[in-house]
DNA sequence: GTTAGCACTCTTTGTTGTTGAGTGCTAGCT
DNA sequence: AGCTAGCACTCAACAACAAAGAGTGCTAAC
């Protein structure tokens, strides 16, 4: 496999741009016509030959035009998109739904999905942040019933977060307060896992010399820990309706492929976060994901954050015929409103 | 539109059950074949032709055999069913899932939809309980920031719900716990919008005298309720992959169209919710939904709750042609099931 | 290096029977 | 009066076939 020339790459980014407006293979008579070509299609037929020879092109059979492979789409995508700029539309819609101030965290992650649902043809997508990996504002502990205790987690990004768990003796609501006002002024910028780290380090050395009262902080947290197994962080996917739109998901099999990837939301974030703190932006195209169920899809995430800390990933998944141009800075736009929006 | 004759009724009952099990329309060669006619293709069409003109049967194109319409189904249901037994594997299931005691609310409503979704080639769905209806057994307030304040409810049945709201003061962590505990010795038991009211009530006749603590605690309340504006209630769903099994949603307009409802959250909860309290069983054909996208659908669904309070519903949402004979025996059993593990 | 021409492939579309299931109707049977 | 056999008819589904059209690879000439 050689490299490609410069006309070898004209005609694949022709290629591309036609079919991912046309959804139709493309043929060499086709790009004959466009008037950014003055070849003939013979002369065409050639080059896309040598195309699919290196595997960015291929034909469904015989008798058909050629459709981009995920390599075509890749090379495509590392090189050579006309970015096009974010619409007025979008804009207006970000700036409506992400500028306001302040919200849930859950709240802002939604409008994002939403906004991306409504602004594309595809599913908007975004993945929860870890909670253990948040930093803890607070934690307050209310008594339920007996032993049993229900812990209140804040995050400074606003996040809310319950956990249910049976403390080792009976404890008053008014002890719990005690200890809550303990924990809440010894605890600084950490995280959740740091705090269980730290607390597991400080109930390691064993020295006695404790104040009872932080003796009965650390059995407190440690059953708490104990309960909160590994809380798995989520996604959370909105207008999976658009995919039906599209022609490639109109055959049923594909469809119910698909969807099942979506209900296994595991999968998809095991996709999505596998490289956070990573590019910032990323492309997955088809069979790159790994995953056998979305080997048809292709998803564009971005990176969002707090105060330079990634929590998470937005961004859409559709098919690998995707308007790539549009969505890459479209993504990109979005991240960065719900990033300033978690700031505030 | 005659009363309908012991034979009309039979054969009815034999085009229902064949057509439910085989999907395709159903000729009177067909069902002189079975055993329990001795009657001949002529005469049963003579039968067959008077039930659709009655409007029980209905043909989808002339040369066709017959399927049941909404309303066959109706007489079906109301009237024919010989209800299966609960086969031993779903109640190894249920007891695995459903007969251990506690969790969360929303733990013990997931499980129960999950088994539906599993034992049925339908889609499990339940009904949340609308919050200000449960009965709450503590409010408990956590300090954020400055005024921004985060009530934590708990209900009896181990719902714990957080809402965010702005007091009209800076209170103090200590402050907030001591109304906390305050108010929770107040309050019996109340819903939600019980206290609500009983709260707007005091406020109303507002003779002085009150202690200081009292008129604060009120004023706290009065904020927090202004922020819960509806806090709606809502759906579950699971198995939604269930349907594309069956060959009445190999239509994909179809499938849109369904998918759709299910986006649409609030338009399954006002089916589901909307005769809360009235039968404990029920199930809606079809139209009978008033919902345009669902009117290929049937739901059969039952009241779960605790303590002889409903607080919601659980079942299964299919096409019309659903093995009713099966599934509503089931779909009780697991809302029993629910039932008893919220008692817990 | 480019292009025109040609034979070939393969999908798509439409036509045309043929088959089979099912129907309604009528006349005759019990 | 109710039931059944028979018959003509309708219609979807299937298969076979033809024609059209898009696209290809290859070769020879420009």
């Amino acid at each position: 496999m050689e490299a490609l020339s410069a006309r070898h790459i004209k005609v694949l980014k022709a290629v591309v741009e036609d079919y991912i407006h046309s959804g139709e293979p493309v043929g060499s008579r086709t790009l004959s016509r466009s008037p950014r070509f003055q070849l003939s299609p013979a002369t065409l037929r050639n080059v896309m030959a040598d195309l699919e020879e290196s595997g960015f092109l291929c034909q469904p059979h015989t008798s058909a035009g050629r459709i981009p492979t995920d390599l075509g789409f890749r090379f495509y995508v590392n090189n050579l998109p006309d970015f096009a700029a974010v619409s007025s539309e979008a804009r207006r819609q970000v700036r409506a739904r992400l500028a306001v101030a302040g919200g849930r965290l859950e709240e802002i992650l939604h409008d994002g999905v939403l906004t991306l649902a409504q602004l594309t043809p595809y599913v908007g997508v975004v993945s929860l942040p870890d909670f253990r990996q948040m930093i803890v504002r607070h934690i307050r502990f209310v008594k339920l019933h007996k032993r049993r205790t229900l812990a209140v987690i804040v995050s400074v990004s606003g996040a809310v977060q319950n956990v249910l768990f049976e403390s080792e003796t009976i404890l008053s609501q008014d002890q719990l307060n005690h200890f809550s006002n303990y924990l809440n002024a010894l605890l600084g910028k950490l995280t959740l896992s740091g705090i269980k780290r730290k607390v597991l380090q400080e109930m390691a050395n064993d020295k006695q010399g404790y104040d009872e009262l932080f003796a009965q902080v650390l059995a407190l947290s440690r059953s708490f820990f104990a309960q909160d197994p590994d809380q798995q962080s989520d996604v959370m996917l909105d207008g999976k309706l658009n995919l039906l739109e599209h022609p490639e998901f109109s055959d049923v099999e594909r469809m119910k492929e698909i969807f099942s990837a979506f209900e296994e939301k595991g999968a998809i974030l095991k996709i999505l976060d596998g490289a956070l703190g990573g590019e910032p932006l990323r492309v997955i195209i088809g069979a790159e994901s790994c995953c056998e169920e979305m080997r048809h899809c292709s998803l564009v995430t971005a990176e969002y954050g707090r105060e330079g800390r990634a929590l998470g990933r937005v961004g859409v998944i559709g098919p690998t015929r995707m308007d790539y141009s549009r969505i890459i800075p479209l993504v990109n736009y979005i991240a960065d409103a719900m990033s300033r929006r978690l700031q505030s």
